[in-house]
DNA sequence: ATGAGCTAGCTTTTT
DNA sequence: GCTAGCTCAT
């Protein structure tokens, strides 16, 4: 047997892979191992015979992080398992067994999963057939009282309402109508997946018991970012066997704004009886110096359990301040310390983390300009491109005849002289007889009701979705499916006949789309996966600085991070702080803590004195956070108010020096030539 | 029905 | 500085 993994622990990770009875918690500080921890316990559970693969639900937030995990879980068990069949985000759990109970639900088995965009659409939508002023009302906020309603586990008849809150009563009819709109779109949203599970499990006890019973154990990862619903959820889950396995810190929790309920964590052992507590803090991921500066910031936050990390590796380099004139002046100086940095670190084990995508750009431009490769995390999703959308939307026209979101978005891309009037008339009709839009185009042709040159481009349209609903049926494959869809309906020709740089950037987009379908065996696996996936997986290939988020961050690690923006009003979060004031305040150096808690060896923090923010110059303090960082761990440059502070002209000319010298830059004039 | 031209609001974070 | 969404002319 294949037993080495269990040497590799220390003492408490080992109690927490091998106490599998009972409900645990696993307070896990940053770099204390714990996907290590989680994917030994599963390996041990496996090996150990106590379950089979398939009695084993292992929950996580992010693809990214499931599908880490199914690796290493792969990588420990060798060929004795091919994988965890239940390993998965909340949302793709929950919507794998949905599909098996959708009846129960109102929903049919293939029921469309719409995103964000769409949810915006509809209430969009509501909002103007209720004579709703979406001017006085943005329909995001709607949007987002609902998602709180759902996370909390209300559907529209739970809704309680305190009498203050007169305009969510307002919300609440919208609310009514947007979800039975759903039901008749056989489509769900995010929330949706997650309370539909539990509604169903509440209301049907023996679908409640199928799963409790068979998911012997239970392993739940960021468990301090859990809401309400997602809580109660596991609880059905866990209510036969309870062996459930929560790690997280509270230290990290981030998401608040989502509905994470941090008490959900602090508060475990009162829900769960019984519930052993394990806390790993050895840190094996960053130097003495990182875990200073780390641990002295986040003790600024009143609320937070508290714990000690400690690492035995040593002092390392101290960590870097910096401080610039203006954003391009910092993405100069951190494309130089880059360049440094480049002789003994690899690109790929450095990283800059933001508080806003937005400002991934100053440093794009630089990067770009001198010649050093990068990557984007996150930012504009793949499947959020407006091509990418087209096409998913064609494809699920195809497979879903009722998806009338997706019909309306592509009923007249490429042009078909369908307007505004006849997709009105359309609904409109739809309505009447209760009938799809596909349905009602078709009937409102029948009885030529739309005038004639409309009438030919949605013919020909309606046309052609049956030809390929046919293709489909024939057991077309999928891809060759999208590139007929492509050619027939004129989209293809129309990204060709408009030759701009942007359009080239879509052709490319899709052939990317159509090369990632390749990984599914069919229409119906491909669709799940876009509806849940944000982003196709990066190539981590070839040697690139990266970018992303620190939320986007968590759970990754590199040599050298940087820390960019650390100005008031940026980092912390001004809206942040507006909106939830203290605890808000509390939220945003918590995301500190995690950026810090990247690095294994190097980190750079800077702010910059002036900034180029929507459009106007503003001057900036630096964030309250750098004085919070302990002066022994820190290595200062630059600084205003200290004794270089009058001279302001000599930098200039210094910094005008440096970027000359840069060897980026010489690259750069060398390519120019 | 469609494209050009203008204005207001915007940027926090994501399954 | 940018873009979604609106108005107006074709």
């Amino acid at each position: 047997m294949n037993n080495n993994y269990l040497y590799n622990l220390n003492k408490y990770q080992k109690i927490a892979v091998e106490n599998t009875e009972g409900p645990l918690l696993i307070v896990a500080g940053a770099g204390s191992g714990k996907t290590k921890v989680l994917t030994s316990r599963i390996a041990y559970i496996v090996e150990n015979k106590k379950a089979f693969p398939n009695q084993i639900l292992a929950v996580t937030f992010t693809n990214k992080a499931a599908k880490e995990m199914q690796n290493r879980v792969s990588k420990i068990l060798k060929k004795n398992v091919i994988g965890i069949p239940w390993l998965g985000t909340f949302h793709s759990i929950s919507a794998k067994i949905l599909r098996k109970h959708a009846k129960a639900a109102g929903l049919n088995f293939n029921f469309t999963i719409i995103d964000q965009d769409d949810q915006l659409r509809l209430i969009k939508n509501i909002c103007k057939s209720e004579n709703i002023d979406t001017k006085k009302i943005s329909p995001n906020y709607i949007l987002s009282v609902i998602d709180k309603w759902k996370n909390k586990g209300w559907y529209p008849n739970d809704v309680i309402l305190k009498k203050k809150d007169i305009l969510e009563k307002g919300f609440l009819n919208i609310y009514k109508i947007y979800q039975n709109k759903l039901i008749d779109l056989n489509a769900c949203d995010f929330g949706d997946l997650i309370l539909h599970c539990v509604k169903i499990f509440e209301k049907n006890s023996e679908i409640a018991e199928i799963y409790s019973k068979n998911f012997k154990y239970i392993l739940v990862d960021e468990y301090q970012d859990t809401n309400h619903i997602q809580s109660k959820w596991l609880n059905y889950l866990a209510s036969y066997h309870k062996n459930l396995c929560c790690v997280g810190d509270d230290d990290q929790s981030i998401y608040s704004w989502r509905g994470a309920e941090i008490k959900n964590f602090l508060e475990f052992d009162k829900i769960y009886k019984n519930t052993k507590i394990v806390r790993l803090e050895e840190n094996y991921r960053s130097t003495q110096n990182i875990l200073a500066v780390a641990s002295k910031l986040i003790k600024n936050n009143q609320n937070r359990v508290g714990k000690n990390l400690y690492t035995s590796s040593d002092n390392g380099e101290l960590i870097n301040l910096d401080c610039y004139r203006n954003g391009k002046d910092e993405a100069i100086g951190v494309s130089d310390r880059i360049e440094s940095y480049k002789k003994k670190y690899s690109l790929n084990s450095m990283s800059i983390l933001v508080r806003a995508i937005f400002q991934t750009r100053e440093f794009e431009e630089r990067f770009l300009k001198i010649g050093i490769p990068y990557r984007i995390i996150g930012g504009i999703k793949f499947y959020e491109r407006a091509e990418i959308k087209d096409c998913v939307a064609y494809l699920r026209v195809v497979f879903q005849s009722k998806d009338d979101l997706s019909f309306e978005r592509i009923v007249n891309v490429p042009r078909r002289s369908v307007g505004d009037t006849t997709i009105k008339q359309i609904n409109e009709f739809a309505k009447k007889n209760k009938c799809s839009l596909e349905v009602a185009s078709k009937k409102l042709i029948e009885k030529n009701l739309i005038k004639p040159k409309t009438k030919i481009g949605l013919n020909s349209l309606i046309q052609l979705i049956e030809k390929w609903r046919n293709d489909y049926l024939k057991k077309i494959n999928h891809i060759k499916l999208l590139q007929t869809i492509l050619d027939e309906s004129g989209y293809s020709e129309m990204l060709k006949n408009k030759k701009d740089l942007e359009n080239e950037n879509r052709i490319e987009n899709i052939k990317e789309l159509l090369n990632a379908m390749k990984e599914f065996d069919n229409l119906e696996s491909f669709l799940e996966h876009v509806a849940l996936a944000t982003s196709i997986d990066k190539d981590w290939e070839g040697q690139k600085v990266n970018l992303m988020t620190m939320h986007a961050s968590k759970g990754l690690e590199f040599d050298i991070v940087f820390l960019p923006g650390w100005e008031e009003g940026l980092f912390p979060n001004q809206k942040s702080i507006e909106e939830k004031g203290e605890s808000g305040l509390e939220e945003e150096r918590r995301l500190a803590y995690v950026g810090i808690t990247r690095t294994k060896k190097i980190a750079n923090i800077s702010f910059s004195m002036n900034r180029f923010y929507q459009g106007d110059w503003i001057d900036s303090l630096p964030s309250r956070f750098v004085d919070e960082l302990p002066n022994d761990n820190l290595k200062k440059s630059n600084l205003p108010n200290e004794e270089n502070n009058n001279d302001f002209d000599f930098n200039q000319d210094v910094e005008f020096e440096t970027e000359i010298k840069s060897p980026g830059w010489i690259r750069y004039q060398k390519r120019l030539k």
